[in-house]
This record gives C-alpha cells, sequence and structure tokens, in this order.
DNA sequence: ATGGCTCTGTCACAGAGA
C-alpha cells in the first residue's frame, strides 16, 4: 500500500497540481490539508475518472483536511471527542482558548477514514503562531486532546496511521538553523514533548529518505529562494503503528512536487508498506 | 534588516501561515 500525505495549501489553487501527482504517484490513500474551502467546493476535477473516493471537512478560509482512497473509505469522522475550539471575542484582535463545552467553533483540522484495511487520521495541528500567544496553549491543547480520543483506537487498531502537518519540528535536525528558531514554536520541549505523547501510545514516526540534500524537509517557505537555499523543516509527520512498521518498505518526501508553477509551500511524504 | 511570498475573502487590503 502506498499512503501519503500533503498540506496543500489551498486545495482550490492547487487542485492541477493535486490531480497531476495522483495520476503520476498513484497512491492507495492521500491526506490532504490546508484546503482552504468548504467541504462541498472540494474540486470534483482532481478525481474526475480516477477511481478515488472523497471525504473532506473544511471551512471557509482557512483549515480544511481531507482523505482520498481507492482501496475504500469507510466510517469517516470529521473531527474527535473533545477537540478543543477556538473562538476570537468580537473586537478582540487576539483570540483566547475556549473549552470544548464554550467553543462556537471547532475547526476543521481532522477526520478519521478506514481504507483498506487501516485506520487512518489526516490532521493538521494548530500552528501556535508565538510562545507567548494563547493559540500556542490552543497548539498544545489540542495535541493532548487527539491523544487522550485516539488512545483506544490506536491501542485497538491493527493496522494505524495518522499523517499530516504536526507544526512540530521534532529535532534541531529537523530545522535548517536551530538558531533560527530561538524562542520560536515548532521546536519548543512542550510541543515535542506533546507529538513524543501521541508516539508513546505504540507509534512510530516514520523519518523519509530526502531525495537531495540528506536532509528530509517538508515544507520551505515561499520567501527569499528557501527552497533553492534548503532552508526547510520536516513538520509533516507519519506516525505508524507496529502493524505499518512491520511491513514497511519505503518512505520519501516527493520535492519534486514542490517546484514547477504554483506549487504548495510543502511537499508531500509517501510511505510504502505491505500488511 | 523580523522583510522576503501566497492564499482567501473581498475589491485595496487584512489576516494567516511557520
Amino acid at each position: 500500500m502506498r499512503l501519503a500525505t500533503w498540506n496543500v495549501n489551498s486545495v482550490g489553487a492547487r487542485a492541477p497540481r493535486v490531480r497531476e501527482w495522483l495520476e503520476e504517484s498513484q497512491p492507495d490513500v492521500l491526506c490532504l490539508q490546508e484546503l482552504k474551502c468548504p467541504a462541498e467546493a472540494f474540486p470534483a476535477e482532481i478525481t474526475d475518472g480516477l477511481p478515488y473516493e472523497v471525504a473532506a471537512h473544511g471551512e471557509g478560509r482557512w483549515n480544511g483536511v481531507a482523505i482520498l482512497s481507492k482501496v475504500g473509505l469507510d466510517d469517516v469522522v470529521r473531527g474527535f471527542e473533545g477537540q478543543p475550539g477556538y473562538a476570537p471575542p468580537p473586537g478582540d484582535p487576539d483570540s483566547v482558548l475556549v473549552t470544548v463545552e464554550q467553543a462556537p467553533v471547532v475547526e476543521a483540522r481532522a477526520i478519521g477514514a478506514t481504507c483498506g484495511g487501516v485506520r487512518v487520521w489526516s490532521v493538521y495541528v494548530p500552528n501556535g503562531r508565538a510562545l507567548d500567544s494563547p493559540h500556542y496553549g490552543y497548539k498544545l491543547e489540542w495535541l493532548a486532546a487527539l491523544r487522550r480520543a485516539l488512545e483506544a483506537e490506536v491501542r485497538s487498531a491493527g493496522a494505524f496511521v495518522i499523517a499530516g502537518d504536526f507544526n512540530v519540528a521534532r529535532t534541531d535536525a529537523d530545522v535548517w538553523d536551530p538558531g533560527a528558531f530561538t524562542g520560536s514554536t515548532h521546536v519548543s520541549e512542550p510541543e515535542r514533548s506533546a507529538v513524543s505523547a501521541l508516539e508513546e501510545l505504540g507509534l512510530t514516526d516514520v523519518v523519509p529518505r530526502a531525495l537531495k540534500h540528506g536532509t528530509p524537509f517538508t515544507y520551505w517557505d515561499y520567501r527569499a529562494g528557501m527552497f533553492h537555499k534548503n532552508e526547510g523543516m520536516r513538520i509533516d509527520l507519519v506516525l505508524v503503528s507496529e502493524r505499518v512498521v512491520a511491513g514497511l518498505k519505503d518512505a520519501y518526501v516527493d520535492r519534486e512536487a514542490r517546484k514547477g508553477k504554483a506549487p504548495s509551500d510543502h511537499a508531500p511524504v509517501v510511505i510504502d508498506f505491505d500488511l
């Protein structure tokens, strides 16, 4: 089975690139993040004439996740139990974390489905913005809540995958210059611990091969030629259960998809495994 | 040098991304 994850930074703007990539790479399952559109606006031309089913969970302007599968798409779940909500108070330029009971808005950041015998989650973890921002606490709580929600499922499922944009660089080797991230989100100890806690449920972070430079980065900022200088980060992760690890054949970052006309700022991470 | 680019919603920008 071939499974991939890709933050496409607008599935509308990226529709031709996503379709082209599906045809070339032929994944059995593709997890998408940052759709930036409602589920009903998911572009049909991405899969027209191709053997994929689509389950999307989106909202108007930001966020949005989807799972595309050609090996079945069953038991679709949008969001997870206890997922924290986030609401900007009227007139407040910043926002505050609210409890799930109070939450008027639960963002479209997680979708689960069973595909060909594998339980799959596509997740888009909140950015965090800054260490002193309320969004940072929201990010940590979001990851903690994800762990609580999926614990039983991870332990009972045979083949299980959580893939997506985690917005966390797990080690200093996962950013091009650790010094550039002093005092920033994505590299802080609490963020790294929150991902490790998820992994401790019995999952393995599949570190992909880099096809160039020896650094398996998955994201490069659009600005200042950072892709061409390989100033990137590994923040898109594929966490898999033991059953998947046992059948793992290959894993790589498809940096070719970061090139060319109108690319996403992320590249797909692809894993190949037998069950 | 805290910028650089790109996206959406809306129509010249603001907000977000990481």
